[in-house]
DNA sequence: GCCAACGTTGGC
DNA sequence: GCCAACGTTGGC
């Protein structure tokens, strides 16, 4: 089991997005960068914890709590070409973008800012402060004890 | 809106 | 395979 920070505008998909999915999950789909994609296609799987992060908005950081429910599938919007995420170079003989389906675990309270996690001296390896654009990134058991404590439920 | 970082594309 | 040009991400 391992445990991973996924990036969302909340514009275009919030953490109260996620936990207002009538079906109670959520399919992460749109994700067009292949270090991202190799990581949701070959090492995301079941049960894995999610840290829910807002990005591009007024108050970006960590809003809450997912978890992956079904492991990585060949994304349908790269098929589909009414979607914004169609890709007219996907084959389905040899899909090039995968998915996964999280469920919404818990809301913090308050959002974790981007700026209080850069002051953690236990956080300074974490991918997100290190490279920050990628989209789809592993955090280490450690780093997800020290931000869920911050925000106990 | 600006800008840095970084990913992708395409000519050679 | 290199590298310049270009596009995108994302914090501020």
């Amino acid at each position: 089991m391992a445990y991973w920070l996924f990036k969302s505008e909340p514009d275009e998909y919030s953490i109260d997005d996620l936990a207002a999915e009538p079906l109670g999950w959520g399919r992460w789909d749109g994700i067009r960068n292949y270090q991202a994609r190799n990581f949701l296609r070959d090492r995301v799987t079941v049960g894995d914890g999610v840290l829910f992060y807002h990005s591009s908005c007024r108050q970006v950081g960590v809003a809450g709590i997912a978890r992956v429910v079904r492991e990585g599938y060949p994304d349908p919007a790269q098929f589909n070409p009414d979607s914004a995420y169609f890709d007219p170079k996907a084959d389905s003989a040899a899909p090039r973008w995968y998915c996964v389906d999280i469920a919404f675990e818990r809301k913090f309270q308050q959002l974790l800012p981007l700026a209080d996690l850069r002051e953690l001296p236990g956080l300074r390896e974490m991918v997100l402060l290190n490279q920050g654009r990628l989209s789809i990134q592993p955090v280490t058991a450690t780093e997800w004890g020290i931000i869920t404590e911050l925000r106990p439920a």
